[in-house]
DNA sequence: AATATTTATCGTAAAAAAACGATAAAACAC
DNA sequence: GTGTTTTATCGTTTTTTTACGATAAATATT
């Protein structure tokens, strides 16, 4: 690209792509729905439920953690994640709001 | 990469990233906003609204349709887009679903 | 018919994302 | 202390995305 463009929009708009690029890769998907089924911390057992190396995985968490989206402890040799639910919540709302907003204001004359 | 891997995921988590992919520009989400906002189709106004050039403002309006969430159509020289409320609906359900899903199965340990 | 307008597409360049192996750092086991 | 396990990070390669200008195709305007 010649130049980026993107920190030219609307501080809300960016907010929204970002996050929805957290969720654009189905390892990401994946990961998150693996952290709600198992309902608890996970240590290491992520990276053998997916099918690419463990140096791969770990860059998927770092960008779910970056998104807020998940929470990383360390317990000695090992490192634990699970969803973060207060960010994760804020997030389905966002998600919710900018659904039903766009829904809302349009008559549907199309 | 060394291979592309996303094709070995879950047929539906990959429809979800896909969805979230077609979101995650801002540039896109902003077309959406205008979109509903104005409550009709809109012919050529959209590249004045955003700060890009007609062939970039194109090349989003072409990802958002292959998305389905808009629809074009041919007036003269002139295309005109709307938002395609009946997949734009039908994906906020999955946004929606994915979100709760993972919600509820969780007793929140963490 | 000649010119102007509108939009899609092509070609290209730069940036970001995805993937891996190798390695480093930390904690554990012996 | 030496070796092992676990995970993060670094370096690199390939692919995809973003962006633009130039051009082409189609319709309007004069």
């Amino acid at each position: 690209m010649k130049i980026e463009k993107k920190a030219v929009f609307a501080q809300e708009d960016q907010v929204l792509a970002d996050l929805a690029k957290a969720l654009a890769h189905p390892a990401r998907i994946a990961i998150l729905k693996e952290l709600a089924k198992r309902d608890m911390c996970i240590c290491g057992e992520i990276v053998e439920v997916l099918p690419l190396a463990q140096s791969t995985v770990s860059q998927h968490l770092k960008e779910l953690l970056q998104a807020g989206l998940i929470k990383g402890t360390v317990d000695g040799v090992k490192s634990c994640y699970c969803i973060n639910w207060e960010t994760f919540n804020k997030i389905s709302g966002l998600f919710g709001a900018f659904f039903t907003n766009t829904a809302e204001k349009s008559k549907k004359y199309c």
